[in-house]
DNA sequence: TTTCGTTATTCCCTCAGATATATTACGCTT
DNA sequence: AAGCGTAATATATCTGAGGGAATAACGAAA
């Protein structure tokens, strides 16, 4: 499998600047972070955690154990699922979920603007590349 | 090896709240962060690349790694070493590796001002946990 | 020229995280 | 009651990052 690029999987060299990632953690670890939050909104849109699961390419398990971790720590659960019934069971976001995923993309945003701010005040106290070589960047 | 709890090496668990990590590219993946400037730290205060590791209990081959990670990348070195000789040789932080060691902390204090601010913001928005027990976040 | 402790380099091992595979449980639909 | 596709769970396998150990190169000092 050459090649893939979704997800967080491969190996990804970033450009040359301020990064960073960030997440919320609950009593027992991490509880929301950007995985799990492409994770529930994959659920939403294919209403089940095995094409969820399928559609970023991630293992059944990964995605089964990340959304129970965020249900047992979650007062409400972010996922309710069915077993067995029509077309053998599913998986739905609750409100609660919801309001997680537009909890975290906001605090992803401010993230962003954060570290941009951040990567104009290096941009003024040293010289860094603009042009395209990995040309200088004096300390 | 039971128990040890310097570095990064442990599984951590945080606190429940807003969590992150930051760190500096350079044109070949990651340049600066925090086991970096640790590590720079560390051979200025011990005068060699193998003290330096063993105090904070890394691989020499991974300090080794680190260090010519930055100096490949950065256009003056942060670190210059000396083979053979008196002692066997040694390393020397350079001002230019001062110099990123007092950027990124300064990066890193401004970080952890935005984590504290999403989080009072979280706070005050979602109810979360005050008194001991793993209790209510209501969502 | 011998000694010494460090840098530099190589090879193999370990371990955790994720993946893959397989099996069972489930319950609506027909 | 049989079929179906999913959830749930257990087990085995893969993989990559880091660690450990071993060795060579180095060069000033004695």
């Amino acid at each position: 499998m050459p090649n893939k690029d979704h997800g967080n999987k491969t190996k990804r060299v970033h450009e040359p600047g301020v990064h960073g990632r960030i997440w919320i953690d609950g009593p027992d670890g991490v509880f929301i972070g950007h995985g799990r939050v492409v994770l529930l909104e994959r659920i939403r849109e294919h209403g089940s955690i095995t094409q969820a699961a399928k559609s970023m390419e991630m293992a059944y398990r990964h995605a089964w154990d990340l959304v129970d971790s965020m249900n047992r720590q979650a007062v409400e659960p972010f996922v309710v699922v069915a077993t067995g019934g029509r077309g053998g069971g599913g998986a739905q976001v609750t409100e609660a979920g919801e309001k997680a995923i537009k909890l975290f993309w906001k605090l992803q945003e401010d993230f962003r603007k954060f570290l941009e701010k951040e990567q104009r005040a290096l941009l003024k106290k040293y010289l860094v590349p603009i042009d395209g070589k990995k040309k200088q960047k004096k300390w």
